[in-house]
DNA sequence: GTTTGTACTGACATTGTTGTCAATATAAGA
DNA sequence: TCTTATATTGACAACAATGTCAGTACAAAC
């Protein structure tokens, strides 16, 4: 319509770039596979979201981290909704993964310390708590069985190892429920922690050495509650 | 521009109005106190934020649960970011009403049960840890020192009926640093539990009671550690 | 080489949100 | 009643973010 008042003679789609940029010769586009390019997105958002929050999660801004441009984003996960889902189960599956494998590859005799690190640890490492935290205040949650299965999962492995902790000690089995609790604890501190934990550190004059003598002293309160065996303190 | 079709005669300013919307007679317009605004305003964003995570502070919303339009927010807070600050800043200073109050209220002989449901429910109350992990997670904690006293003061209050409840009982005093940890802990079980606490009870089959079961299991195993006085395990 | 599938891009459309401004209505004081 | 201060509003400006689309370039298959 508007095309009535230029020249009608000359070809603007082609002829005009090259002459108005002379400095095009190469585009040098970079083709990548799209499971490695979903992955490079995926660290992208991981990396803003730890680091900035909620708000830092946006296309423009993940794109350049990566190098690409904001539609091949979408591209790859439809919309900025299937790139957040995508984001969670990544987290929710690394997240299974450490914590089934930290549990199952200690034998009987080690005592809650241990795993009660390795729990830590596992939220605090790369934002993983933040970003469940970040699903869970967003109301994500519903249309995630995974941490239900998951919660289960790890309560019975702990209450089979307690049990042969038990036998090998000769002493009473551990109620149900008290190895359910302590895995709640254990669960909601870890969130805490990754949560407010720094601040919190910071607060109370702790250095890293100050957080780990407390992730250790908190494993020494659940053994001496029962960690070690039966569910009084008398050890 | 259009009343040239109609007729002329008539003033369209008023009487238009009143033809065409009959329910319009007067403006009706509701002024409050620039502090009640305040206040109105606060308890919806709170709401809005407590129900619908970070995404769901949106002024427009805000406004229209109030019942005003979205400048009188901006008005009365200036900007968005000051009133998420006007947020932030009342969710500390009730929390620490709270908090303070409940510690010092209680007399010597109270055990560590009280103090803990206290902290639990105040976190838990109208999406408190959430508001303030919201701040954490958006970095919003830098310009707070509220928390940093605040931790303080309740350490000190802390440690303060410890020692009186150990001399009482005869005992050695405890660790400061124990006392350190165990305000940690709860700090971050209850931050832990307002936010993935309800998943967490769920996905275990826990009803409103298991849940009460839970904190009193927890007070429990904090007393057996060393809230009934001096540490069990030396020192 | 030619073909083909698709990762990728630039430009644009669309929508939603914060913020500005002049005007208006209301409560309180004179 | 008249004045004054300000809480409030509708309309608009400005900007940012997601999403669309037609087309382009790269890699692999033929």
């Amino acid at each position: 319509m508007s095309s009535l008042v230029k020249n009608p003679a000359e070809k603007p789609s082609l002829a005009e770039k090259a002459a108005k940029k002379p400095a095009k010769p190469a585009p040098k586009r970079v083709r990548r596979t799209a499971e490695e390019a979903r992955r490079l997105i995926l660290d992208a958002a991981e990396e803003r979201l730890a680091q900035q929050g909620p708000e830092g999660l946006r296309l423009q801004d993940i794109a350049r981290d990566v190098g690409i441009s904001h539609p091949a984003i979408l591209h790859h996960f439809e919309s900025r909704e299937g790139l957040v889902r995508a984001l969670i189960a990544r987290a929710n599956a690394q997240l299974r993964d450490t914590m089934l494998s930290a549990l199952g590859e200690r034998n009987v005799s080690t005592d809650a310390a241990d795993h009660i690190g390795h729990v830590f640890e596992a939220l605090s490492d790369r934002g993983t708590a933040r970003l469940l935290s970040w699903m869970l205040l967003t109301g994500r949650a519903r249309e995630n069985t995974d941490a239900h299965n998951l919660m289960g999962e790890i309560v019975e492995v702990l209450q089979l190892r307690r049990k042969e902790y038990a036998a090998m000690k000769g002493e009473a089995p551990p109620d149900r429920e008290d190895t359910l609790f302590m895995a709640m604890l254990t669960a909601n501190a870890a969130f805490g922690e990754a949560i407010v934990g720094r601040q919190l550190a910071e607060a109370a004059g702790l250095d890293q050495d100050g957080i780990k003598r407390f992730r250790a002293w908190f494993a020494r309160v659940l053994n001496d509650h029962g960690g070690g065996g039966s569910r009084n303190s008398g050890t």
